[in-house]
DNA sequence: TTAGGGTTAG
């Protein structure tokens, strides 16, 4: 089996290879009697013996997909190029769990165990895959302690939701570094903990690793603790997001696509409209979830149209739409009262932008179609569904059933909800209400029993306005 | 000297 001298060029074309990776390849070639002239050049065979561990080794890792640098890796061990401990990290990344595994037994029997490079790569693997105790002996191994491969096991504790653990382990470790504390602070709200995410960062901007300027927060410490601070949704949460916002401005020359998009997000969600859009105008660089910040801000504040403008806008702006963009326009089209547009997007989704709709879209579209009246369609795609829909998709069914008094369909569809998990207090309230405006007394005394005899508390609903 | 740890949108 060979490489010609084509598909060589078309790989190192894909693959982001380095200029001087690139002149080893093509030395490689030369000493080899070949000459590569341009793309379209006559496929010169190369032997696969020449190619040097170095060269699968940066092909390995130039690599986007997994499958192919595991393709690489066979085809190294098939032509007795010797694996090294430079060939592992990168497959180890992307490597689903029997992937790694094998490839951890191979580590051993060629005496690269000890490499930090392929521990921390190890120990990422089975964190990443909840094998806990996996990863706390892989921590072990290591021959000398060193800041990433704490970090590492710090991101270990956070990714599986030992959070006291990993503060206790912070603060033993002999120093830190911005990693560490912004591995912490993400963590806390990896796991949904966003109060506790916002009050370490705190604690680590009055740290003596910050005060004495050991330690600064950087992009991706200010973007982690402003999405906590978004997901929080209360008035403190804001003004703390203010403060960090202010912290950027002051100290950095640029504040950076991902801060800016956490920022647009965090006013977005806040009803702060005008201060979105104003970090939103100034942008030099917006990724597809920049524009996926915006549009659902606009969205979910009344301001439909302009949403689905700004969807146009992005397009034109030669970006694809991601899944997450798409249930934002759907929402805009769903509070918008755009039946048709939404309609006719849900549909073509797959078609134009290759995005599977999953039970998110679904979700907006029977919303669309329920709030719109159109209940019976809004049943016919529920019921057409490729997967069973979830109490979600049933509740904006329920919602649109019940402004709309369709209430034998309602009926049909809140016992499915009360069937298909937990009961919730939320459904028993609604279907009841729903009997009651119907002035079906009995149904509705019936349904407010059966929340009292499964022992369900309801929890009360309240508004809050915020004076500025 | 081609390598390891933390980043945003629903």
């Amino acid at each position: 089996m060979s490489y010609s001298g084509g598909f060589l060029l078309q790989l190192t074309q894909r693959c982001k290879i380095l200029p001087n990776q690139m002149k080893q390849i093509h030395s490689l070639i030369i000493t080899n009697g070949h000459l590569l002239h341009h793309s379209n050049a006559p496929s010169s065979s190369l032997s696969d013996q020449w190619m040097p561990t170095l060269l699968y080794n940066a092909l390995i890792h130039a690599d986007l997909i997994h499958e192919r640098k595991v393709f690489l890796f066979t085809h190294m061990l098939a032509n007795q190029a010797p694996p090294n401990s430079h060939t592992f990290p990168p497959l180890l990344k992307s490597s689903p769990l029997p992937v790694g595994t094998t490839l951890h037994s191979q580590t051993l029997k060629r005496g690269l165990l000890s490499d930090p490079f392929i521990l921390t790569a190890l120990l990422s693997l089975y964190a990443r895959n909840h094998l806990l105790p996996h990863a706390h002996r892989v921590f072990e191994e290591f021959p000398r302690l060193c800041i990433v491969a704490c970090n590492a096991m710090l991101s270990a504790f956070s990714i599986n939701g030992h959070m006291e653990a990993a503060v206790e382990f912070l603060e033993r470790m002999p120093q830190r570094d911005v990693f560490s504390w912004t591995t912490v602070v993400n963590g806390f709200a990896l796991n949904g903990n966003f109060g506790a995410s916002i009050r370490f960062f705190g604690k680590m901007m009055s740290h003596e690793d910050v005060v004495l300027g050991l330690v600064k927060p950087n992009e991706a410490t200010c973007a982690s603790v402003l999405s906590s601070c978004a997901n929080l949704d209360n008035k403190v949460a804001l003004e703390c997001g203010k403060q960090v916002h202010g912290y950027v401005v002051v100290n950095e020359a640029n504040l950076g696509v991902n801060v800016e998009t956490s920022l647009i997000h965090l006013y977005g969600k806040m009803g702060c409209l005008s201060n979105a859009e104003k970090v939103f105008r100034v942008m030099v660089v917006r990724k597809v979830c920049t524009w996926n910040a915006m549009i659902s801000s606009l969205a979910c504040h009344g301001r439909e149209k302009e949403a689905l403008d700004m969807f146009e806008k992005m397009k034109l702006h030669g970006l694809k739409p991601s899944s997450i963009t798409l249930v934002a326009v759907l929402t805009a089209c769903a509070r918008g009262n755009f039946v048709r547009e939404g309609l006719e997007l849900f549909r073509s989704m797959w078609q134009d932008f290759g995005i599977e709709p999953t039970m998110k879209h679904y979700g907006c579209v029977v919303d669309l179609l329920g709030r719109a009246g159109h209940v019976e369609e809004a049943a016919e795609i529920i019921r057409n569904m490729p997967f069973k829909p979830d109490v979600s998709v049933l509740g904006a069914f329920l919602g649109a059933c019940r402004i709309h008094g369709a209430i034998e369909l309602g009926e049909e569809i809140g016992k499915k909800m009360l069937n298909l998990q937990r009961p919730l207090g939320g459904t028993y309230v609604l279907l009841s209400s729903m009997n009651a405006e119907k002035e079906r007394w009995d149904r509705a005394s019936d349904l407010r029993r059966e929340i009292t005899e499964a022992g369900i508390q309801k929890i009360p609903a309240y508004s809050m306005v915020y004076l500025t």
